[in-house]
RNA sequence: GAGCCCGUAGCUUAAUGGAUAGAGCAGCGGCCUCCUAAGCCGUUGAUGCAGGUUCGAUUCCUGCCGGGCUCACCA
């Protein structure tokens, strides 16, 4: 093993193994076990102060003695030539606060001459480990509206994060195909459907049908009996019942693959509801056997008293399934064909109760249900302050929506940039990149208002600032003409902004860890934010491209890995990054 | 009525129980003879109310006020 090799195992692993180090740096010093260390051991509010801390007070209760007092006797007691051994050059006693600093230089060239894969190779937690995400599922037979990019982007965002840290990741889409709202839908098509209405406008029609039903059912309550006839007779597959429903599915995967084609998500499977629909019985005998089941109002249910939630229903009086059945199906057909460690469901929030019953009943057909299944529950969408229904047919389309923020994106493109070469595929980049960015900056489980004028900025806080920043650094190592950026150790390095950006480049891996420890993608879009404030005041306080060849090469080998950091973070957003923009 | 979630600046928001509560938008004032001004710098401005736990609370607990969601045959 080379010198350098070694160097780079030295730091390779980020801040997670630099904690790692200092703690055992600082076990023989104290009393305190190793686990409850390491959760001590805090990062600085600013680099000024240093890289890595350990705040004193635990220390002081038990010592009876003043925080800074033992802060001042553990900087003294530490040696050090093994300060140096584990990477630190110095160590620090500020107030009650113990401060570690690295050796920057080195640690900066070794962060430099590795790339984010090579970096991420050290980091792959997730190795032989599957992940199982439920994520879109829209309904067949409506369009695919705005608020559907929560779910759809928040769980490939999560997905892709997964992949990234090393887990197996099967993504499913879920879909809305089953229900007595498709018997619903057939009784109103039997009652006011017309062909060639459908035929010139799918979507729109069917959802003018769904819309009709429940208008009339309001008048003529014996619309809704009718309506769960038809699910009833779908389920027993009649031919005709089967072959509208057919029809209909089909027309509604047409529009749905053109919206996941824009947005760039893929599914490993697409296994909606109705795939469940032949596992019903078995779902019912399993959960006879086990005892679990009673009649309750002539219906089949799973009484949930230990946990105090409702009762789950399984099957309904007229003997059709439930929407609970079919999510039980699936999580017993996932878990026995791909054994994950993690189910997760990227569903909003209102439905936390159905998944805490239906979570309740798997446990009680295996345990290990209640270890893997997570319901990744997130804020629903509003639309300048208001929630839409489907059932009366409201809502934005999303496609309206991006097609719109392309445009948008164009417009800004012609005035500030008109000599781009590919403006068309560079709007359509920046255009959605806006949208889906607007939608993953926000903590999962806000709620997100859609305001118009916010979601089309394309200032601040925004994806194509990223987009913007990530550009700008390519035109800068265009211009210098270094494709080849050799590693170096450098002074320059040290400076405190430079160190502020190298520092916030180590930490990336962890940012992804903790991105799927809470599984939360705003975490990413906000280091990402983080990123490029800070390159663009480098930006502005230095100029980059200069006479001296080895500050220059310094300089561009930390800009070179700022722009593939936002690269490879934007692509785990499922956001391009054009080179220009 | 019960359960769950949320109250941070005019607006949108950040902060594993820790150091000076950090940003963006909007406002005001600066910065392109020089590497993309979709940028940068400066400036005004915030933890709903009352207690409690703690060396230390935006964070944990209790109550109140205000808002959202859900509560058996829809999904």
């Amino acid at each position: 093993m080379s010198h350098l090799r070694r160097e780079v195992l030295k730091f390779r692993r980020t801040i997670i193994l630099m904690k790692q180090r200092l703690v055992n740096l600082l076990l023989p010093l104290v009393d305190i076990d190793e686990k409850r260390l390491l959760s001590l051991i805090e990062i600085p509010p600013s680099r000024e102060q240093g890289d890595l801390a350990f705040p004193c007070f635990q220390l002081a209760k038990q010592w009876r003695k003043a925080p800074h007092l033992i802060a001042q006797e553990l900087a003294e007691q530490l040696n050090p030539d093994t300060l140096t051994a584990s990477g630190f050059s110095k160590v620090e006693a500020t107030g009650p606060y113990l401060n570690f600093f690295f050796e920057r230089q080195k640690l900066a060239n070794q962060l430099l001459s590795i790339s984010v894969e090579e970096q991420l190779a050290d980091h792959q937690i997730g190795a032989n480990q599957t992940v199982v995400i439920e994520y879109s599922s829209p309904n067949i037979a409506k369009h695919f509206k705005l608020y559907h990019i929560r779910s759809t982007m928040i769980g490939q965002a999560l997905a892709n994060t997964y992949a990234a840290l090393g887990y197996h990741v099967e993504r499913i889409n879920h879909l809305g195909d089953w229900g007595t709202q498709f018997g619903k839908l057939l009784a109103a098509y039997f009652r006011w459907g017309e062909d060639e209405k459908i035929k010139a406008d799918p979507l729109t029609e069917l959802v003018h049908l769904y819309v009709k039903f429940h208008e009339e059912a309001e008048k003529n309550p014996d619309l809704e009996e009718e309506g769960r006839h038809w699910f009833k007779r779908l389920e027993e597959q009649d031919p005709e019942a089967t072959r509208l429903w057919e029809w209909f599915k089909e027309e509604s995967m047409k529009e749905f693959e053109k919206i996941y084609q824009l947005l760039g998500v893929r599914f490993d499977h697409y296994l909606g509801e109705s795939f469940y629909s032949s596992k019903m019985d078995e779902i019912v005998a399993l959960l006879e056997e086990k005892g679990l089941l009673k009649e309750s109002e002539g219906a089949q249910v799973v009484p949930l008293d230990e946990e105090q939630l409702p009762p789950c229903i399984i099957k309904k009086s007229d003997g059709a399934s439930i929407y609970a059945t079919r999510d039980l199906a699936a999580a017993i057909y996932r878990y026995e064909r791909f054994k994950p460690i993690k189910m997760l469901y990227v569903v909003d929030y209102r439905q936390s109760l159905h998944f805490q019953q239906v979570f309740a009943v798997l446990k009680r057909i295996d345990p290990i249900y209640e270890q893997i299944c997570e319901h990744i529950d997130f804020g629903v969408m509003k639309i300048e302050g208001e929630i839409g229904s489907t059932r009366k047919g409201k809502g934005l389309l999303l496609h309206e929506v991006l097609n719109e923020a392309v445009k948008r994106a164009e417009q800004i493109i012609n005035e500030k940039n008109p000599q781009l070469a590919n403006k068309e595929e560079v709007a359509k980049a920046v255009g959605i990149g806006a949208i889906i960015f607007n939608d993953l900056k926000h903590h999962r489980t806000r709620e997100v208002n859609f305001v118009w004028d916010e979601a089309f900025n394309f200032e601040g806080k925004t994806g194509p600032y990223v987009q913007y920043t990530h550009a700008r650094i390519l035109s800068l190592l265009r211009r210098a003409g270094a494709v080849e950026v050799s590693p170096l150790e450098h002074p320059l390095y040290e400076q405190p902004l430079c160190w502020e950006i190298l520092y916030t480049l180590y930490r990336y891996p962890s940012v992804l860890e903790e991105t799927v420890e809470k599984n939360d993608p705003s975490q990413i879009a906000k280091y990402l934010l983080d990123l490029c404030q800070l390159f663009n005041r480098f930006y502005a306080e230095e100029r980059i491209i200069v006479e001296d060849q080895a500050e220059t090469q310094a300089k561009l080998a930390l800009c070179q890995h700022i722009a593939r950091v936002l690269k490879h973070g934007l692509k785990l957003l499922t956001i391009e990054a054009p080179d220009e923009i």
